[in-house]
Formats: C-alpha cells, structure tokens, sequence
DNA sequence: AATACGGGGTT
DNA sequence: AACCCAGTATT
C-alpha cells in the first residue's frame, strides 16, 4: 500500500474510533487549559486510574491558577501525596506561579513560551497545545511510540532520543486539519485501551487491516526498547519511635532534606544498614513485604540486636536523636523505579535528645493530624500497619 | 547519552 | 518477578 494511503487511512480512523470510544475523563468535560495542564503532569508516568480521584481532589482544592498560586507548598505537596514523582508538584506550582504573574493567569499558547515552563517537556507541551488550543503540536508519549511502532513497524529503540523525536515528526505528519486536539488523545487512548504493551487487542483496533506490524505478525515485539537497569538495593532500619508522657500516643517523625529522593516529604526515622552477605543468612536477613509480627516466625533476636544497636547509634550520631529500640515489628519492602528498600521496621523509645530540643527537622506527630503532613507511601503503609497492631492486638 | 526521580497495574 | 506506564530535569 502507498505510504500516503495508509497514513491517510490510520488518521481518518483512528479519529472515527475515537468520536465513538472516547472514555469520559474529569479532563475531558472543557477545554480550560488549566485542567488540561494539571492533567498532563499528573499523567506523566502515572495511570489515568491512578490520576483521576487525584485530579478532582487537587482541582477542588487548587480551582485555578490563581489558587494554586497563593496555596502553601505544603498543601500542595499533600494533595500530591501517594503520585509519586514530587518534584512535578512543586514545578507545577513554580511553573503557575510565573504564569499568574507574567502571563497574567492565562496559560500561554505560544510553543516557546509553554515549553519554558517548569516541569512542561515536549510532551506536555505538544499536549496542552494541541488539546487546549487546538494547536497542530504533536504529544508523543510512550503510547504513541508504541502505536506507531507497530503500525508502521519502525524498529527504532524508543529509549533513544533521536527516536522520540522522529517519531514525534512522522506524528505531526498525521493530524487531520483541525482535529490536533482529537487525534493526538486518539493516538494516547488507543495505546492505553487496544494497542497494549502486551496482548494487545488488534481484532478490535480501527487500523487492524492496515497495521504493518500486525500484517508482518510482529504487532507483539514492537517496540524495540533497551532494557533499564535493574534497581540497586539498600537496607534500612526503621524507627517507629513512640512518645510517652507529654508526647503520648504519637510518634517520632523527620522532613526530608529540600532536594534528592522523595524532597521535602515526612517519613519515618531511619538509617541505611550495609548490604547483607550474598550468601548465608546475613544479620536479620529481610523477609518479603510487609508482616506483621505475628504473621510469621521472627529472625532469631540475636540479629535484630546488631540492627537495633545500629540504628541507635546512627540516629544519635547523624540526627542527636535520643532512642532504644525495644522489637523487631515488622518487614517492609518498597521498590522505586531506581533503588529497592528491604526495610526493618523496630518499635522504639524515645530517650532524651543531646540539647533537650528536638532538630528542626523533627516533629510528633499525633496518629490524628496526619492530614498536615505529607508522606511516601512506603511509610504511609508502615504507620498504618503499625495502628493496625496496636488496635487489634 | 545516562541517570535520578514514585508508585502501581498487568501478565 | 518482569515489564511498563499520558516524562522531565540534570549531569
């Protein structure tokens, strides 16, 4: 078939297709390209089932621009809490506050001026450009390079650049007139709902009968993609560290340092533990997921004794926090897309701190004001398998 | 060009 | 357990 017939045909269609399979998103009720933007940086990397009671929780609390201007950075990173990827949240807001201020509150439409932005790619560009502004913009993103891939079986490595950006002129090449908007989530929702990463529905696809992958039988190997590097792993030992006295019923909680892995957020203390030997049973090998105490036979005490003694003294020298780790209470295991944490979790006394103060870094957190604080949900899990012990014990 | 940066769903 | 996802910023 002739080059021009088939990219013809795969627009027309998919186009069709979409008018009359178009899922109903909270994004997709106007054109305000303030929803659209949010949208677009909650979506990078993250599911639309994931995004959507985010999406109307975060528009509810942040309207417009100017809310979300004016908001504290906290709010907003609690409204974020559980996404993932925390610097979107805060460029988000960095990238509204400029518009509120140099744009006037309206989202620019200019490439230049959209793509300046903080946290807006060329993907998010193309994206907000062509769906809020009806702007011939390509929005290329991994279900775009899949779709194309294997309908016009290119056998580009997609985690190259040069391949996104070719890919990203070839779709510029097949919006309808008029229709950028349309076509470009057209191209996004048939990668999400029938041109999947795996088993894809091609009986049901709109250009089945034009697919160059498909018609070569290779619609399941496409696209070529060099694998990521496995996660490198780290052990930690956690300190869920229980106040008395004035402090009673809450627990020991530190901020994060302003940059790197999960910035700024709340979480538990805690200290990274030397790997364990390969082989043999190292101190306190960690078992999978997370367990509660009395879900399984504990590691013999004798290793949790190096890991509390461990954890004490890390605490005190690098934070000058008093605390006695008392039992091992649980396993957690949470995997980022570049480190593993193997994760022991010890119920801990609070005993004094060096100066009598606290560092600024550290707070009580009273199990009720959860709302005030953002955390990973690595600990979120933790804290709550924790209430769970303890009310049900 | 490679790496940092979360978290969860699917197979 | 492997794979991958409506990516961007930094180095």
């Amino acid at each position: 078939m002739e080059d021009i017939l088939q990219k013809q045909f795969f627009s027309a269609e998919l186009l069709q297709w979409y008018g009359r399979s178009k899922r109903d998103l909270p994004w997709r009720r106007n054109k305000n390209p303030y929803y659209i933007w949010v949208s677009e940086i909650m979506l990078q990397q993250t599911r639309v089932d994931t995004v959507i009671p985010y999406f109307h929780r975060f528009i509810e609390k942040f309207p417009t621009v100017a809310a979300l201007s004016h908001a504290p950075e906290e709010e907003v990173l609690k409204a974020w809490e559980g996404l993932g990827y925390y610097s979107r949240a805060r460029n988000l807001q960095s990238a509204v506050r400029e518009v509120h201020e140099q744009y006037n509150g309206i989202v620019p439409s200019a490439k230049a001026d959209i793509s300046a932005l903080k946290g807006v790619g060329p993907y998010t560009a193309g994206a907000i450009l062509s769906i809020a502004y009806n702007q011939p913009e390509p929005a290329v993103d991994g279900n775009v390079m899949r779709v194309l891939s294997r309908y016009f079986l290119l056998e580009e490595d997609i985690a190259k650049a040069s391949t996104r950006i070719s890919i990203e002129r070839l779709a510029q090449e097949l919006i309808p007139a008029g229709e950028a908007g349309d076509f470009n989530q057209a191209l996004m929702e048939l990668g999400a709902t029938v041109c999947t990463p795996r088993a894809p529905q091609c009986l049901t696809c709109p250009v089945l009968e034009h697919c160059a992958g498909r018609l070569a039988g290779r619609a399941e190997e496409l696209p070529l993609k060099t694998k990521a590097k496995p996660p490198r792993p780290e052990r930690r030992a956690v300190a869920l560290v229980e106040g008395s006295g004035a402090h009673a019923g809450r627990l020991l909680i530190r901020q994060r340092p302003q940059d790197g892995l999960l910035a700024r957020m709340w979480e538990l203390p805690h200290a990274e533990l030397p790997l364990a030997a390969a082989a043999g049973e190292g101190a306190a090998a960690p078992a999978r997921g997370t367990r509660r105490r009395s879900g399984r036979a504990s590691a013999p005490e004798e290793s949790h004794d190096a890991v509390m003694t461990f954890l004490q003294e890390r605490l005190a020298a690098a934070d000058g926090i008093g605390i006695v780790p008392m039992e091992w209470i649980m396993n957690a295991e949470h995997a980022f897309s570049h480190i593993h944490w193997d994760m022991l979790v010890y119920r801990c006394r609070y005993a004094a701190v060096s100066n009598l103060m606290l560092p600024p870094n550290y707070r009580w957190l009273d199990l009720a004001e959860m709302e005030q604080y953002a955390f990973p949900n690595v600990f979120l899990r933790i804290i709550s398998d924790y209430k769970l012990m303890y009310t049900t014990d």
